[in-house]
DNA sequence: TTAGGGTTAG
């Protein structure tokens, strides 16, 4: 047993409370002896601040002595007074030792520590550049982790297991897909073994750079996949837009034995929400409720997302309501998910809920409301949350805000105070800015404005076909061929194509698909059939065809007929036959629903009584009694 | 001693 001298440490705790203000000063300071040291950090550690002794006095110049130290540290202040006490006694010189403590400032983000540190230390190993490189790459210090990492090939230190996932990591962060294939050369030219971390990583790392048939093949290649591998490319594939892949994938890890852990639900919820079928939401779901998933704060708002996007607005409430722990993203999906349903109201009634539960909004929630409002028509309370965003919560605007407004100002049919409002703004005007204002010029008529956003628009974007529509269709509107006839030349000249439009519908378990025109489905017949009666129907009732949407499809020239066997309108068809009476009928589509079609189906929703909901690439469309709650004005 | 996958918007 060792006695304490209660009033020296008193005296050494003050002394190392003087050195959290400056190391520098403690190091100056640091004849102290490492037991009273040690104790020094029991004092600072424990509330026992009674204990009078202490059973077991470490050896100082044990280097598990300091790695423990080091390990027990809870800030930075405390880590630079070991790492004084290092310097001071010379077992900084120890490897070992010096690389757990560039581990430990590099795992409390002291990236300036560290990196001092890693430029002082005369010898290194594979472990100090793989800590340096893992600690830049952590950090998301993307320009030093290249660099160092550079500097390890420039030595001619081999790059090791450890420290390649990280550049990788890096290279996925950065978008940085050339880099990353010559990471991926390096692995090759050294003949390091493809081990699960370098191969999750590289698979992560080509489906964020979008070249999923790469992730795929690497993927394929390894033998036995662990679940991070597995979860990688179930992920991957919903990134790159195939989540029906990442269910296909879901099924098969489990189908060999790969047991999924939260993580990969995680992730099965997110490839759902992007599916939009709320059959594979329900599977999903109950899955969780099975094997016993707790509702935490990633799993619940992930949760939320897939059932709004599913297109049920009440489960994803339910969720939210169930969960104890709400953060900043949990209420921006809640009040996203009411925004895209149209419900703009109770979108706004979160807000104050949310304010009063302690959380600040960020850019995000803004963005939410913002949307929430324009697809409500709630134009003077956008304004105000626009106005708000910056006076009160100093949440600084950028352009997809502004992108909000415009188009909020635009529906309302207030256009020249979008165009006013664009032309105050300070920072980089993008394309989908200019594109709200042509949508919106497009549906109020406005020629002129349309004309000088689509010149902006072209300007951002001269290869993308679908400015070039949009713009077509406002001439044709407004009986302008000659200049439909330009802009179609135009779009020949240039080799551009309309992206083709395609809507899906779920009918029980099966998801069907259609495209423009389509008669591969084995019920064809049956379906144009019922497109001719529905016509007929609505004929009667007085609906006139919107022809100025014809010239959507530009490279079929101008073909009335194609009008009547849009996508959407034979996926409403097929779920007339195929769902009995009183069953909502939910389908989706690619792209946005046409003008024509939109009308279509509300006509239909009434005179066959039916709830109708689409979900389009901008937002939910439920038609009830020949009504629809998107805020779109046709 | 050092390593990987998950939530809102776009």
């Amino acid at each position: 047993m060792f006695k304490i001298n209660k009033k020296r440490l008193l005296v050494t705790y003050h002394e190392n409370l003087r050195s959290i203000l400056s190391p520098v000063t403690f190091l100056a300071n640091a004849a102290i002896d490492p037991y009273v040291y040690q104790q020094n950090f029991e004092f600072l550690h424990t509330t026992t601040q009674e204990e009078e002794s202490v059973s077991h006095i470490p050896n100082s110049l044990d280097p598990k002595y300091y790695i423990s130290l080091l390990l027990r540290c809870s800030n930075i202040f405390q880590i630079r007074q070991v790492h004084a006490q290092l310097n001071f006694n010379g077992m900084i010189k120890d490897l070992y030792v010096a690389n757990k403590l560039l581990f430990i400032y590099a795992h409390h983000k002291a990236l300036t520590d560290a990196y001092a540190l890693f430029n002082e230390m005369k010898t290194r190993d594979p472990v100090t550049w793989s800590v340096m490189i893992g600690g830049f790459a952590k950090a998301g210090d993307h320009l030093n982790c290249f660099k160092t990492f550079r500097e390890v090939m420039r030595s001619g230190v081999k790059p090791d297991n450890y420290t390649l996932p990280f550049v990788i990591r890096t290279c996925r962060d950065t978008r940085d897909l050339s880099m990353g294939r010559v990471i991926h050369d390096i692995i090759l030219k050294y003949g390091l073994q493809f081990d699960h971390f370098i191969c999750a990583a590289i698979v992560d790392m080509y489906a964020k750079c979008r070249v999923i048939e790469d992730a795929q093949q690497l993927f394929e290649k390894m033998l036995n996949k662990d679940l991070v591998t597995w979860t990688v490319m179930i992920g991957a594939f919903a990134e790159c837009n195939n989540a029906y892949e990442s269910w296909v994938l879901f099924d098969q890890m489990r189908e060999q034995g790969v047991v999924p852990d939260k993580v990969a639900i995680v992730t099965v919820v997110n490839a759902s929400a992007k599916l939009g079928a709320m059959h594979r939401a329900r599977l999903i779901h109950d899955y969780i409720c099975r094997n016993k998933f707790s509702l935490d704060v990633i799993l619940g708002t992930a949760m939320i997302d897939m059932y709004a996007k599913c297109g049920s607005i009440e489960s994803a409430r339910e969720i939210f309501d169930m969960m104890k722990v709400k953060n900043v993203i949990t209420w921006s999906a809640m009040i996203a998910a009411y925004g895209y349903h149209g419900r703009g109201k109770e979108a706004l009634d979160l807000f104050p809920r949310m304010l009063s539960s302690g959380i600040l909004p960020n850019r995000i929630t803004f963005l939410s409301l913002l949307y929430a409002c324009s697809h409500a028509g709630m134009v003077e309370e956008g304004l105000r949350f626009f106005k708000l965003m910056w006076d009160e919560y100093a949440v600084r605007s950028d352009v997809k805000h502004y992108t909000c407004v415009v188009d909020l100002l635009g529906r309302a049919g207030r256009l020249d105070e979008a165009f006013n409002l664009i032309k105050t703004m300070t920072i980089a005007k993008d394309e989908g800015l200019w594109g709200a204002l042509l949508g919106a010029c497009r549906t109020h008529g406005h020629i002129e404005l349309a004309e000088k956003a689509a010149e902006s628009l072209l300007q951002l974007e001269p290869r993308n076909p679908g400015h070039y529509v949009l713009l077509s269709n406002i001439y044709a509107k407004a009986g302008k061929w000659e200049n439909v006839a330009k802009i179609r030349d135009q779009m020949t000249q240039r080799r551009l194509k309309k992206i083709p439009g395609w809507t899906w519908i779920e009918v029980g378990d099966k998801t069907y698909q259609f495209s423009v025109g389509d008669s591969t489905h084995p019920w064809s017949k049956k379906i144009y059939g019922k497109l001719g009666n529905l016509s007929k129907k609505l004929e009667l009732a007085g609906f006139v065809p919107d022809t100025n949407f014809v010239l959507h499809d530009v490279e079929e020239e101008v073909k009335l007929g194609m009008l009547y066997t849009h996508s959407e309108k034979l996926a409403t068809a097929f779920g007339l036959i195929a769902t009995p009476e009183g069953t909502p009928i939910r389908i989706t589509k690619n792209l946005r629903v046409c003008g024509d079609c939109h009308t279509f189906i509300k006509l239909v929703s009434a005179i066959e009584k039916r709830d109708i909901t689409v979900r389009d690439a901008n937002r939910f469309h439920h038609f009830k009694e020949g009504a629809c709650s998107c805020g779109d004005y046709w």
